[in-house]
DNA sequence: ATTATTGCAAACGCTTTGCACTCCC
DNA sequence: GGGAGTGCAAAGCGTTTGCAATAAT
């Protein structure tokens, strides 16, 4: 997805929930299309100030929240008690597998598993928005062991 | 499980991480088994001075983390930045259904997302040691909507 | 006796809040 | 002009840390 069709998004969705075309908003969703991987929202904050940006942290929090509902980016959580987020630009949905040793974080995709998570909600009497999977165990990294290992 | 066997697993397991035997250890997990559904330590720590305890914040957590480790309890992440506990005992392998909408927490068991997670982990070459699975959406509870939308 | 564990309070990191100012509609 | 959005700083929340006192080995 280019950042013109992501920018006319972001404008629909805004427009449909009665919310302001503001260019801080846009700022934050380019910085956030921008990012390779995860990132906090104060991360980006933090990436916004110090390359050229003079936006506050409310803004970015405000609108982050704002790109995932709206779908441009979405939520991840894995277990440091700090919301993450991900730019779905150019990217297809996928799980991860989080390694307990040296904490690298590695990405698959399998659509048998969307499939399952589909059929059993329904089946459940539940609708589906989304799911997160996370697999926690030993990644095969020579390297793993000696990195976080030694806390 | 009984207590007694739980007492007995912990001690082991103590043991074995040549970890010392105290009373407040047990205090925590006799605590954490009477605990109905998932609990962050803080609450616990509160439950147990409420109820009778001089314990300290500190060695509540710790001590949940041990039993983490243990296994008599495992670790669970809502999407709410901060950690969930729930004993394991009496309870089978479970996964949840999140309501985006009132915030209604329901599991539910599936062997055959168990089955698919260890030959994924497998395949891609990692050593699995747990996972967790959360689907978000809309549950059917006919109050729902009711009752956190008013935000 | 040695040293892990405890309790306490202060600090921490991420996030939310309150309020005055701004600027989109 | 009205009210949503912004910026700032302070407060909030769950969690971690440092250190002296305590107790398990």
């Amino acid at each position: 997805m280019t950042k013109e069709a992501a920018h006319k998004e972001f404008t629909s969705f805004l427009k449909k929930g009665d919310n302001r075309i503001t260019p801080e908003r846009f700022e934050v969703l380019d910085h956030a299309m921008d990012y390779k991987g995860h990132f906090g929202a104060d991360e980006l904050y933090i990436k916004m100030r110090t390359s050229n940006s003079d936006i506050s942290r409310a803004t970015v929090y405000n609108t982050v929240e704002l790109l995932a509902q709206c779908g441009l980016v979405v939520k991840r959580n894995f277990g440091e008690n700090k919301t993450r987020y991900e730019s779905i630009v150019n990217k297809k949905l996928h799980d991860h597998l989080i390694c307990t040793n040296c904490g690298t974080i590695k990405e698959f995709s399998e659509p048998k598993i969307q499939k399952i998570v589909k059929e059993l909600s329904v089946a459940i009497g539940f609708e589906p928005d989304s799911y997160s999977l996370n697999i926690y165990g030993k990644c095969t990294n020579p390297n793993c062991g000696q990195i976080k290992n030694a806390k």
